[in-house]
RNA sequence: GGCGGCGUGGCCGAGUGGCUUAGGCAAGGGCCUGCAAAGCCCUGUACGCGGGUUCGAUUCCCGCCGCCGCCUCCA
């Protein structure tokens, strides 16, 4: 079976063709860079990481984008709130996101264009709109003319003669008009253009990127849910009605909830990315905002945070113990049962239930002594993990940030497990459990096992 | 008003016209252990409500109730 994948243009999960045999293009919506990163961004991420990391190991050759926007309305509004330049809060949020994403172990895209570098680009694309009469110029902005693209609406399922359009029309000649190109105004950056000096407008830009680096038509466009209208919509509009084919598979991620409602900033209940990780490990994130199916919504709780934890402290054990025992893993096929999961629109619930019966089966190799059986298991175990971008060894807490206290770690727990040994072998066992005790109050838990003792941090 | 999604066992969360009817977490029992921890085994039979189609529906259709998203900046 080969993979397939939802399609909101179609609104059907249908078998996926790349355009170029062995290549796939990838665009994805990143951030706006007004404020720093919540779990709503590092689902979205995380849900195309995979989807990234699947069309990898499937054997294409992938070109994956995801774009800073780092000029807009907000970004000006908070610099100004913060009394910093607007290109200083953008890097900033940039960084944020940046060290958001490393910490959930999302790969670093093949590119990440801003927006402000490519305003040639947006340039060019509004002289070829105008140029086919989609759009126009006037009052210094530039908008695009709804009326003149007759198929506007069908990515999001709209009409037009149905849509709100509450706002006054302004310099528009109909409401349903958006920005391409946003004028400039007293004391806002601006560049110049034919049409005057002023600043990209949010969905241009994206056409202008995506064409830019993946060619005027190319297989994937992701991003959330949220912004099928009017983002993606406009992306469309303007690109078709340019002429490119543009995206030939729209996907987009489900959004993560607080309390039964979508989290955003305007709700201002946000869970921003830095406060969760002072209370939970990265890995626990990654499974918790990557384990349900990308298209579902998904509410956050702090249960749910702590049931992500077990669960991948489950395979994260297994696996380690592995490591401890059989030393390197072998490379095996990923199981079929994996790969057809994953094939049927990345279908990571099932993968995951594949992934924990190899654990469980492994484990069960593990205690039977039976390391042949094991080291298959934990091979793939191993794979599957990698996929779904959960290697334990991946995320930075594991790449060796606190060295240092480490090697002396390494060094004192040995000594006393050494000095419980001892006292367990004279059957001091009330000694032993004095010295568990106070292991355990530091925050490392001591298994026993028929190869000695073995301690971890709880 | 228009468009779309959802309502599954204590919780999270997949999925399916009937077949051994995911998986995780939590719970109870057991094995293992000096006691633990980790692990393993067992137990728990669910699909909002009312109709319809069908030999048979949680799964298809209709209606209703409830929740959510988009139509405005938003992953």
């Amino acid at each position: 079976m080969a993979l397939r994948l939802h399609d909101t243009g179609t609104r059907t999960v249908r078998d996926f063709t790349p355009l170029r045999e062995g290549h796939v293009g990838v665009y994805v919506c990143g951030p706006t860079v007004q404020s720093p990163p919540h779990v709503g961004h590092v689902r979205s991420a995380i849900a195309f990481d995979i989807l990234r990391r699947w069309l990898t190991v499937s054997g294409y050759t992938v070109t994956f984008l995801r774009n800073v926007t780092d000029i807009d309305d907000k970004i000006l509004h908070n610099a100004g709130h913060e009394d910093i330049p607007w290109w200083a809060l953008a890097a900033r949020n940039a960084r944020a996101f940046a060290s958001a994403y490393d910490a959930v172990n999302v790969l670093p895209p093949t590119g990440e264009p801003q927006a402000t570098g490519h305003v040639p680009e947006m340039v060019a694309l509004m002289h070829r709109l105008i140029g086919h009469g989609h759009a126009y110029a006037a009052n210094g902005d530039v908008y695009f003319d709804v009326r003149s693209f007759s198929s506007y609406g069908a990515l999001s399922g709209q009409n037009p003669d149905q849509m709100l359009s509450s706002d006054d029309a302004g310099a528009k000649r109909d409401p349903l008009d958006f920005a391409l190109w946003k004028g400039a105004k007293p004391g806002e950056p601006s560049w110049d253009t034919p049409w005057g000096p002023g600043r990209p407008g949010w969905h241009l830009e994206c056409s202008a990127m995506a064409t830019r680096y993946l060619g005027a038509e190319f297989d994937i466009h992701g991003g959330g849910q949220d912004l099928v209208f009017p983002h993606h919509e406009n992306e469309v509009a303007q690109s078709h009605a340019a002429g490119d084919g543009f995206a030939r598979y729209w996907l987009h991620n489900g959004l993560v909830n607080t309390g039964g409602e979508k989290m955003s900033k305007s709700l201002g209940n946000s869970l921003v990315v830095d406060d969760v990780l002072r209370r939970a490990r990265p890995q626990a994130v990654r499974y918790y905002l990557g384990s349900a199916h990308y298209r579902s919504d998904l509410d956050w709780t702090e249960d749910g945070l702590a049931e992500a934890d077990t669960a991948f402290a489950r395979i994260d054990g297994f696996l380690q113990r592995c490591a401890e025992l059989l030393g390197e893993p072998t490379v095996v096929d990923l199981p079929v049962s994996f790969t057809a999961a994953m094939d049927d629109d990345l279908g990571v619930p099932g993968a995951l239930a594949v992934l924990h019966g190899a654990v469980r089966e492994g484990n069960t190799q593990l205690a039977a002594g039976d390391k042949d059986a094991a080291l298959a298991s934990y091979a793939a175990v191993s794979a599957m993990t990698a996929v779904l971008g959960l290697s334990p060894a991946d995320f930075a807490s594991a790449r060796g940030d606190d060295t240092r206290l480490r090697g002396v770690v390494d060094e004192l727990v040995p000594v006393m497990l050494g000095a419980r040994q001892a006292a367990r072998e004279r059957k001091d066992f009330v000694e032993a459990d004095r010295i568990r005790d106070a292991l355990a109050a530091s925050g490392l838990v001591i298994e026993d096992t028929p190869g000695g003792p073995r301690w971890r941090l709880a």
